[in-house]
RNA sequence: GGGUGAUUAGCUCAGUUGGCUAGAGCACCUCGUUUACACCGAGGGGGUCGGGGGUUCGAGCCCCUCAUCACCCACCA
């Protein structure tokens, strides 16, 4: 005996992975249809996160379709996630009291670029241990030459085609360090900021910052607001502490009506609202606060102060002039502050890069709408057409040093930009001195473009593209979190239909979230996540995987966390082990190889069942794995091995054995479970050496159906409905029973199953069971009471459903209108309840 | 404010175009150390499918309405 009581996932894991790793088994090969799935690039700034264990879906379809003899590639990677990393990264900094205020630019790519590669080796080194199937020599992270020189060329391309456009966008600044930051940089803090009223023209309006007036352009009021209806379209003239200046009065929703008197200034270079507003308006913008945070000569006379030394020099001068009204001291509200020095986040205007989206929505729009990208769930496809039909320009310029550099260089005095595939700073060209766009791109520039990089496409030269792009593009399967359907999803989409010719894939998977066992969404403070990594150690890879598929079985809406499930899988990992050792103890016996085993051949009546109920198992598991339903096929994987294989068909091997069939059940159930719990099954496979020492269940084919006997097996559905029959008297009265069959060999196996002592008592009365010609039970009389009164429930049960029956049948609507087989199924089962009830009364 | 999803057993969730006894895992109760497995076996309890209304011969499923929850997006001068 070779294998252990109990299946200790810890002692065959990485042994096992080597095995495949070793073997090649996860590259692709053969020829069968190519099958493309690229992994979504995890952040390459964190441990694994417990939610990208729903990635064993990628496996589960991979490893699925190798069976099927396709020619998979899964292909693995790593983002370098940009701003997001960079966070990270500080955060790290800020753990030995450092800053990156304490170090260059060079400097900290180079730290940023150690702690990323720390963090790929341990993803990569979790993926193994969640059993991936991937391909590792394709591992293809952002950074990598391939990306980032095709991400250039095809910046290139959009400018040329002017798809691509430079822009003023307001960013987060801070003042005091001079540099922009993302929202996520930004703090909030709920901060007493004076407001004031004052005399605007023949308006009354409420402002915090009063310092910013002079780049007002208009004022805004509610499109419904019958106080300023008039007003609406008109240019006034109002005094200003600086003199008279002109602005236009707007209508716009986003008005407030009941906050102050209703009507807004609008500065559309230092709000991110008045932006907006400016925007649908087409205002003009005026700047008037440097990039050192002081006043310009917009101000007039207020130039070069600090903000809050303007703020309180203009209400002075707003004063004198008889324009203040009053200032509510008291007003709070939350301001964005700098993480770092909490100096306030100043809006302020920056030129930058800008894709023209709606052309690439047009054609992505098209795709989608003649279904040539298939959805999971398929709801997601008027979600995605909506936001495509909706789409605004997208900003690609980020104000990080972590990030592919924007290949564009800039001449101030003929104010011009070129493109260069240069690496320095700094380049001259026909005499002239071009500087390099400080910005990076953001991170789905690149991410957006991956499955066709990755794969190897020229964007230069299209023809030059490699023969796997050739080959494996469009990809046939991409998995993706919803919260980022839109910014990564569509864009692919968008992506490579204007640059690689194509959709991207062929089905877009959106997997919901997995939440905290509370409900909520994972988060550090309420520390609801458990650990990836304690729970693999605990219960093992094929555990978590099952365990995953199982509460996160619909594509689409969250699920919370619910440990039970891998508890399931980690028990159901070892009932499958079980399930060989008792096989390799018969084998053991009659001391025979598997390979020596006579062929397959159907003898017994459980031989014909369980030959039939794993063909349905296989037909079930194929269907739902196509439609992407991996909850449902693991149910049907689940139930054909346990309730099928185990409970029924094992136990009845114990009374008649055929070695070679058992060895063919166990052999294709192994195979139907493998996508789910590769471990597991591939230590079986090799342990019992089933087809021979050189052969991997990884790259095994998927079974094929095997002929049985229909009839034979539905005598074993008698002997199963027998023995539950018996089993329940049994524990009714927990005694003697004998049982006589239609068959006597049958009545023995029954007998066997339902483990009923043969009787030595005085069994008189006989039990018809119920539905099954030919059948009975037999008990002593002095049962028959304790009998009859737990067969009470059973007689109300039997009754009502026959009056709910009868009812139904006298019902003539439904004798009329429902489908007649269902008619006549509803009369079949009415004149067997009758029967059964008429047996239980006269017992 | 906009969007998406949800509300089914004690808990976490399935339930495919409406169809007749609403399922699973875990938990719970009773019995069982039978040579694959106590990470087990046998038997069992537990649900008026969030409330209300409607359509239909028939509703967990479709429609209306109310309530609650979660997440995403926008907004807070």
């Amino acid at each position: 005996m070779n294998l252990a009581k109990t299946y200790e996932p810890q002692a065959y894991e990485g042994e096992i992975y080597e095995l495949w790793l070793n073997s090649g088994a996860f590259a692709p090969k053969g020829d069968g249809e190519p099958f493309a799935l690229i992994m979504p690039p995890p952040n390459a700034n964190a441990k694994l996160h417990i939610g990208q264990a729903t990635y064993v879906k990628q496996d589960i379809k991979s490893r699925y379709r190798r069976l099927m003899g396709d020619r998979v590639l899964y292909l693995p990677g790593a983002d370098h996630a940009g701003f997001e990393t960079w966070y990270m990264f500080e955060k790290e900094l800020a753990k030995e009291g450092k800053s990156k205020f304490d170090f260059t630019d060079k400097e900290l790519y180079h730290m940023t670029w150690d702690f990323v590669m720390k963090n790929i080796g341990m993803a990569k080194l979790t993926y193994r241990q969640l059993g991936l199937s991937c391909s590792w020599d394709h591992f293809t992270f952002t950074l990598d030459e391939k990306i980032t020189r095709n991400v250039s060329k095809v910046f290139k391309k959009m400018w040329d085609e002017d798809l691509i456009y430079r822009g003023n966008r307001l960013v987060n600044f801070c003042t005091f360090h001079g540099t922009s930051f993302s929202d996520i940089e930004v703090d909030y803090e709920d901060r007493k900021t004076p407001l004031y009223y004052m005399r605007y023209g023949s308006f009354e309006l409420a402002t915090t910052r009063p310092e910013t007036k002079f780049g007002d352009t208009a004022v805004a009021v509610h499109p419904d607001d019958e106080r300023y209806k008039n007003l609406v379209g008109k240019e006034l003239e109002i005094e200003g502490v600086n003199g008279p200046f002109k602005v236009v009065v707007v209508a716009d929703e986003m008005v407030d009506m009941d906050f102050g008197t209703g009507a807004v200034k609008v500065t559309p270079a230092h709000s991110f609202d008045d932006w907006d507003i400016a925007q649908r308006h087409n205002l003009p913008v005026i700047e008037v606060i440097n990039k050192d945070g002081t006043m310009n000569e917009r101000a007039g006379r207020f130039a070069g102060m600090p903000i809050m030394e303007a703020r309180e020099a203009v209400v002075e001068a707003l004063k004198e002039k008889g324009l203040l009204i009053r200032v509510d001291e008291e007003y709070a509200n939350r301001v964005g502050v700098c993480y770092k020095c909490k100096t306030v986040i100043e809006p302020m205007l920056m030129e930058q890069w800008f894709v023209n989206m709606k052309p690439l929505a047009k054609k992505a729009i098209e795709a989608i709408e003649a279904d040539r990208v298939k959805f999971r769930p398929a709801n997601r496809k008027e979600i995605g057409l909506d936001y495509l039909r909706n789409i605004r320009d997208w900003n690609i310029s980020r104000q990080c040093p972590w990030g592919i550099r924007i290949p564009a260089f800039y001449n101030e005095e003929s104010d011009e930009w070129i493109y260069s595939e240069s690496d320095d700073d700094e380049i001259v060209e026909d005499g002239k001195t071009y500087v390099r766009d400080r910005d990076t791109f953001d991170t789905w520039m690149s991410s957006s473009q991956f499955p066709y990089l990755a794969l190897g496409y020229d964007a230069g030269d299209p023809e030059q593209s490699s023969q796997e792009f050739k080959d494996f593009f469009p990809t046939a399967w991409l998995h993706l979190g919803r919260e980022i359907f839109n910014q990564w999803g569509l864009r692919m989409i968008m992506m490579a239909l204007y640059n690689a010719d194509d959709i991207p894939f062929k089905t877009l998977y959106v997997n919901g979230n997995i939440r905290g066992e509370d409900g909520k969404k994972f988060s550090k403070s309420l520390g609801n996540a458990p650990s990836a990594k304690d729970l693999l150690d605990e219960f093992g890879s094929d555990a978590m995987r099952m365990g995953m598929i199982q509460m996160d079985n619909a594509a689409g809406s969250d699920k919370a966390f619910d440990k039970s499930k891998i508890v399931s899988g980690r028990n159901f990992a070892n009932k499958l082990w079980n399930i060989a050792r008792f096989t390799e103890s018969l084998l053991d016996e009659k001391q025979i190889k598997v390979s020596q085993l006579e062929k397959v051949e159907a003898k017994s009546e459980a031989d014909h069942w369980i030959i039939r109920e794993v063909n349905l198992a296989n037909n079930a598991i194929q269907k739902s794995m196509d439609d992407d339903e991996f909850g449902e096929a693991f149910g049907v994987v689940y139930d054909v091995i346990w309730n099928k294989l185990a409970d029924w068909y094992l136990e009845a091997s114990k009374s008649e054995l055929n070695l070679s069939v058992l060895v063919w059940a166990l052999e294709t159930c192994l195979k139907l479970a493998h996508p789910f719990a590769p471990f597991v099954t591939e230590t079986i496979w090799q342990s019992l050496g089933i087809r021979g020492k050189d052969s991997m269940l990884v790259i095994e084919k998927w079974p094929e159906e095997f002929k049985f006997n229909d009839g034979m097996a539905l005598s074993f559905d008698n002997v199963v409905k027998a023995t539950e029959f018996a089993r329940k008297v049994k524990s009714y009265i927990g005694a003697e029973i004998e049982i006589s069959g239609e068959d006597d060999n049958l009545a023995e196996l029954v007998r066997s199953l339902a483990k009923l002592k043969a009787g030595s008592g005085n069994l008189t009365e006989s039990l018809q069971i119920s539905d099954l010609e030919g059948w009975s039970l037999l008990i002593s009389s002095k049962n028959m009471d304790k009998y009859r009164d737990q067969i009470g429930k059973r007689v109300d049960e039997v009754q009502a459903q026959i009056k709910n029956l009868e009812a139904r049948l006298n019902n003539q609507g439904y004798v009329d209108r429902a489908p007649k087989e269902l008619v006549e199924e509803s009369k079949a089962l009415l004149l067997s309840l009758e029967v059964e009830l008429r047996e239980l009364k006269s017992e």
